[in-house]
Parts: C-alpha cells; sequence; structure tokens
DNA sequence: AGTCACTTATTTTAGACAGCATGTC
DNA sequence: CTAAAATAAGTGACT
C-alpha cells in the first residue's frame, strides 16, 4: 500500500514521501484496512518503532475534527508534538505538567498532545474543548495495568467515551498477551504483528558464548580482564568455558565486541548505582578512540560538566570523555539530554542504563545487553516481567543503520534455561485493570462525585461502566467497593450524603474540600492531611517554612527520601528539636519511620530555599540531583494545592505562600 | 606500630504523572 | 517462600 493512495489531502503525502515515507509498514497497511483513516477504532499490538506514530498520524488527520493523542511521559509528549508540529497546516498543542504551548486555550487547535493525568485533570475542571474531540489516540495502553496510573488512564478513556460516543478510539500497545482484551473493550479491531523494520534476534550469552533465538550461535571474544592470579584452585572447572568470568565481564566483552564490529550498545543493570560503576569500568576501555569519537566525547563530557558541580555529573563527564555513559532518574534532565542526544549522534558508545531507558525517549541501539535480570521489589528479588525486558529488547536495531539488532541477556549457565524459557520464547503478560485498588476507587469515585457525572452510588458505577475493569471483571464487581469507598470519602470529610425528601432518598455531594482536593489533583489521602496540618499550623505560635513543608512532605503525593541508617539517629534529633514547628507530634504518628523520612525531605526543601546548593545538598543528604529537581517540582504543585485548601476551609497559614515564593 | 590480605557484617536497592498564573527584548 | 552487590568493619599474619 502507498502513501499516495492515502485519503489524506497532497500537503500531507507530500510532506511524507519528503521524509521518505512512500510504502506503508505491514502493520500500517493493516490499520488502513481496518478502517483507521474512516474513524475505526483500532488497537495496534505492535513491536516499538514498527511505526505506531505513523497509524496515529493517519487517525488524528483523517479525523473529523480535532484530535488527542494521549502518551504516559511528558518527554514522550514532547516528541510526538514536535512530530505532529512539523506537520504542515496543522495547529498542535500540548499540555502536560510541564510545558505548555498552546497560547490561551486548548480549544481550536486541531491536535492535542497530552499525558493522561493532564487529560483527566481537563475533565475535572470542566474544560469545553474536551467534548468537541473527534479522535483520541491512546499510545501505550498496556500501562493499564500499572498501579495508580493504568486506572487513570481507563477511567479517562472511559468518560471520553462516554461523554462523546462517537469519538473514535486508537490504541497502540505493545506486544502482550491479550491484546484482544484491549480491543474488545474498546470495540476496536485487533491489529496484531511481530514485523520489525529490522529483524531482531534475541539470544542468552553464558560465557562468550551466545545461543540465538534463530538456532545461531555466536562467540564473543573475552580479551577479558586479568584473572585473579591466584592458584587453580577457586577455579576448579565447575561449568562449562569460561565460567570465572562474570556477568559483568561478559557484558564488557559484548561492549567492546558491539563496538569493534562498529554499533553502540545499551546496557541495562539493575540499579543507579551499578548503571555508575558498570559504565566507570567500561571508561577504561579506550571505547571512544576505537570508534574515533575522542573531540566529539570531549564535548559531550564537557556539556555534561557544565549542568552542575555536583560528584554524579563529574562522574558523568568523566565517562563521557571516554565514550560511555550512565542513565537513571537520579540525573537531572540536562544531563540526561546530553546523555541521548550524544548517543544520537553516535558520539558515545554505550549508555549504562536502569529501566528509565525502556520506556522512554527514543534511543535504538546496535545491540542491547540486559545483564540483570531480577530486581530487588521491597520484599524480595524478583525477576523482571517479561514486557519490559521485551521493552528494552525492542530498543535494538535503528531501521536504516543497523542491518539487524542484537539482544542478549546475561546469563551464568545454570539459569540460561530459565532466561530462554522466561524472555526468549516467553509470551508477555496480559494486561491486568488495577482499578479495584482502594487508593484508586477513591480518588476517581471523588472525580466522579466532584465533576458531577454521579450523585448515587449506582450513578458511579454508570461512569465505571466504560472502563476496562468493568468490561473484564463486571461492573458489579465494583458495587461493594465502591459503597465501602463513599464511607471512607464521607469520613475524610471529602463528600457528604445529603437527604433529598422521600425515605432513603439521597444524594452524594462534594465538600467545598472534596472539590478542592479534585480540582488540584491531589489525592483524597493528601487532601485530609493537608487540611488537618493546616488547621494544626494555623494555631501554631512559631509556624516556619519547615512547618508547611513538612505538612505536604507527610501525603502520598509526595515522593519518599531514603532514610539511611546512618542518618536515622541524626533526623531523630532534628525532628526533636524543631517539633516546636512540626505539625505531627512524635508520638501522634503510627508510622514513624515514614514520617521521619518526610520531615528528610522537608529538611532538604527548607534549606534549599534558604540557599543551600545543590552540590550541597546532593552531598549531605545522599540523592541524586535528578532527585532534588523533582522533589522541589512537587513541593511548588503541592503548596499551590495546600493554599487552595486553606482558601477553602478559610485558614491562614502565612508560611505557606511565604514557602511557595522562594521555591 | 603499621601494612596487607582476607573474612565478615552492614547497608542498600527502578521509575515518574499532576496546579496555576504570567510576562522575556 | 525467595537476593545480591558494594562497602565498611573486623581479623590476623607478617614486616
Amino acid at each position: 500500500m502507498r502513501v499516495r493512495n492515502l485519503p489524506l489531502s497532497s500537503a500531507y503525502t507530500e510532506h511524507f514521501v519528503e521524509n521518505g515515507i512512500r510504502e506503508l509498514y505491514p502493520p500500517q497497511a493493516a490499520a488502513v484496512d481496518a478502517g483507521v483513516c474512516e474513524g475505526s477504532n483500532v488497537v495496534a499490538a505492535i513491536p516499538t518503532a514498527s511505526g505506531k506514530t505513523f497509524i496515529a498520524q493517519l487517525a488524528l488527520l483523517t479525523a473529523d475534527g480535532p484530535g488527542l493523542y494521549v502518551c504516559p511521559l511528558r518527554a514522550l509528549a514532547r516528541e510526538k508534538y514536535e512530530a505532529f508540529a512539523s506537520l504542515p497546516d496543522l495547529e498542535v498543542g500540548i499540555s502536560t505538567g510541564d510545558f505548555d504551548a498552546s497560547g490561551e486555550a486548548l480549544a481550536g487547535n486541531d491536535i492535542i498532545v497530552a499525558t493522561s493525568e493532564k487529560i483527566d485533570s481537563a475533565i475535572r475542571n470542566g474544560a469545553s474543548w474536551v467534548d468537541e474531540l473527534a479522535c483520541v489516540v491512546v499510545d501505550e495502553v498496556h500501562l493499564l495495568d500499572a498501579d495508580r496510573r493504568g486506572p487513570t488512564l481507563e477511567v479517562t478513556v472511559a468518560t471520553l467515551r462516554r461523554q462523546n460516543p462517537d469519538i473514535q478510539v486508537v490504541a497502540l500497545s505493545a506486544t502482550v498477551d491479550n491484546p484482544d482484551a484491549i480491543a474488545a473493550w474498546l470495540d476496536a479491531t485487533l491489529i496484531q504483528s511481530t514485523w520489525r523494520p529490522v529483524d531482531l534476534r534475541t539470544g542468552v550469552a553464558v560465557g562468550g558464548s551466545i545461543d540465538f533465538d534463530d538456532g545461531t550461535t555466536r562467540e564473543i571474544p573475552l580479551d577479558g580482564p586479568a584473572r585473579k592470579g591466584g592458584n587453580g584452585g577457586d577455579g576448579d572447572g565447575s561449568d562449562d568455558g569460561g565460567s570465572d568470568l562474570d556477568d559483568t565481564d561478559v557484558t564488557a566483552a559484548l561492549v567492546a565486541n558491539t563496538v569493534a564490529e562498529g554499533g553502540q550498545c545499551l546496557a541495562f543493570v539493575r540499579s543507579r548505582a551499578e548503571a555508575v560503576s558498570l559504565a566507570q569500568r567500561l571508561a577504561a576501555d579506550g571505547l571512544a578512540e576505537q570508534m574515533g569519537i575522542e573531540a566529539a566525547a570531549a564535548a559531550a563530557g564537557d556539556e555534561a560538566a557544565a549542568v552542575d558541580g555536583t560528584v554524579t555529573g563529574h562522574q558523568l563527564a568523566d565517562c563521557l570523555r571516554s565514550g560511555v555513559a550512565f542513565h537513571h532518574a537520579g540525573l537531572r534532565s540536562g544531563h540526561r539530554t546530553v546523555v541521548e542526544s550524544a548517543f544520537r549522534d553516535r558520539d558515545v558508545a554505550c549508555i549504562c542504563a536502569t529501566p528509565t531507558l525502556a520506556a522512554g525517549v527514543n534511543v535504538p541501539a546496535r545491540r542491547v545487553v540486559v545483564r540483570d535480570q531480577k530486581r530487588y521489589t521491597g520484599s524480595a528479588m524478583e525477576w523482571l516481567p517479561t514486557l519490559e525486558v521485551h521493552q528494552m529488547c525492542g530498543r535494538a536495531g535503528r531501521p536504516g543503520l543497523d542491518p539487524h539488532g542484537e539482544a542478549v541477556l546475561v546469563g551464568e549457565s545454570d539459569s540460561r534455561d530459565e532466561l530462554v524459557e522466561r524472555y526468549v520464547d516467553g509470551e508477555p503478560e496480559a494486561v491486568e485493570s488495577t482499578l479495584s485498588d482502594p487508593a484508586s476507587l477513591r480518588t476517581h469515585v471523588l472525580s466522579a462525585i466532584a465533576t458531577g457525572f454521579a450523585e448515587t452510588e449506582s450513578e458511579i458505577l454508570d461512569v465505571f461502566e466504560g472502563t476496562f475493569y468493568a468490561r473484564e471483571a463486571g461492573a458489579g464487581g465494583l458495587a461493594d467497593a465502591v459503597g465501602d469507598t463513599v464511607d471512607d470519602l464521607v469520613a475524610a470529610g471529602m463528600v457528604r450524603r445529603e437527604t433529598a425528601g422521600g425515605v432513603g432518598d439521597y444524594r452524594i455531594v462534594a465538600t467545598p474540600v472534596g472539590e478542592t482536593t479534585s480540582r488540584q489533583y491531589v489525592r483524597p489521602e493528601t487532601g485530609e492531611r493537608v487540611v488537618d496540618g493546616l488547621r494544626t499550623a494555623a494555631v501554631m505560635p512559631n509556624a516556619t517554612t519547615l512547618t508547611a513543608f513538612e505538612l505536604i512532605c507527610d501525603t502520598p503525593d509526595m515522593q519518599d527520601t531514603y532514610l539511611g541508617n546512618e542518618e536515622r539517629a541524626e533526623m531523630y534529633r532534628f525532628a526533636r528539636a524543631n517539633s516546636g514547628a512540626l505539625t505531627t507530634g512524635m508520638r501522634e504518628t503510627d508510622d514513624f519511620e515514614g514520617w521521619l523520612e518526610s520531615v528528610k525531605t522537608a529538611r532538604i526543601l527548607d534549606e534549599w530555599i534558604e540557599g543551600a546548593t545543590v552540590e550541597e545538598l546532593v552531598e549531605a543528604y545522599r540523592i541524586g540531583p535528578g532527585d532534588l529537581d523533582s522533589r522541589v517540582e512537587r513541593a511548588e504543585w503541592l503548596l499551590s494545592a495546600a493554599q487552595a485548601l486553606a482558601d477553602t476551609i478559610g485558614v491562614s497559614v502565612p508560611s505557606v505562600p511565604r514557602a511557595r515564593s522562594r521555591l
């Protein structure tokens, strides 16, 4: 199927042809056959980089009215926004928490790109443009099963369809086990394919040999680092070849081999610290020289060093100068940008990364090495979900640049079979709804009431009727849970039951606090905690900015900050010394550890507005520079929510605006 | 006393969405 | 029901 034959205006077909898109990829053609251009609902469960964006564009450009593109990450939203904005004669808007580029209103745009939370928020705040949409594209729908965020996505999609029954829905998913269930939910035609523009083969490496899924085997030269010069005693010939090399040695050999063949590599590891240490180890291998990119690598290093003076920044700069990099959420966005763009420009041989890179912006490499397949989950070490490993592997192979992509899982001889079974031959997990999680229900039930969509339990159930959960489990499955949830919300002061005339006849309405909580987009538990804190703070003789910070940090909407053993005693002293400025007494909390972590976060933020530098805070509190940035960003949001709540309950806590203005 | 090789105990562990109102030459 | 790696601290032989 050719682009020229598509029902698009010539301006668009020309644009696509100019960009080298003439012939449709098979999955794209299948989408056209399924009617994406005629307003049909379509679910495409296809690999990354097999042309999803184009399918989205077809739907949006042929839709009979404004379109919406929903995606899970801000960085992704930016990427798509730019892709759409480059199309001729098109008004494109973007709306994410950190970025708005659409003039005063989103109404009037042909295409709007936004995160799912932002759409949810727009609906709660009664944005009118939402009702005029003719088409919505949901990217990465498999995120439906993510905690917290999945329910938001499904409720948002359900609400959009309820408000707007004729809306065309196009959903793009990674390969999952039950795409048919998603398609059934959306009344859509399912397009399923494993086709990729670049071949991908996946294998398991044990020692220096890789067994691929296509039956081929490769030997990788292990110019192994000097083996420990001990006697022959320790390496008593346990397993097959080269068994005294550990996973990191194998990983290094795989990276070196990729570079020797002129490719780039992504290496996935378990933790931030290991991403850094792997990068530092690879930095000693002279990869920059081998690729002949010394000058560009040095420039990238300087760029990274210019971001800040933190230890992390220096480490990254040093690695970059040697042609390698690391990437994880503790990096500031400036660091990440340098790493990502240097890699795309081929000025970096290898990125050692945590899963940030698996689902984030597009950074394809010839080879992907997954060194660690297990991760600590809070109680034990668990295998990574197959879906996640597949997403990492899917980054292998740059269309048009690499002959094929290679994904290699590093294992031991005794784990080989398990790795093959689980990740090479294994099917990805099925997507399951998490809407029944009580915390999510509280949020969305409150929202349904506050927006006026529902006034009774049964109307709440109606709102949820269009969700993936209801489709899979039946809406009745939520009936009891919804009743309990309303009781919870009544107890929290978010809603109340109002008797209306007849006996047992009542309607549920949001209290002013509940309304503000929903509009400010904080969780009900946060709203409740903040209201309590504000009332306490209002009568405190010496409330300070620390008070304001403690109030917002001791909520589930603020991420907690790891409190090391070493620090704990000191933090305890700090809390005691400042107990007069804290809204919670030391003995009042039933989660002392959690509260102490909040105090740590509050303390960091308080020092931040007192003028402490990133370098000092990162050093003193052992957090990544990116962690500080994200906490500051959240604090801004939560303080503004706190201010709004203070206004609705008519309480004045001057330290809140004071803290806010100094962030 | 100081150094070094080695053993044992302790510590730590991925990621990332949201509000709101303006003013940059 | 399940972990693993890095680092800190401790131990002991030897100079």
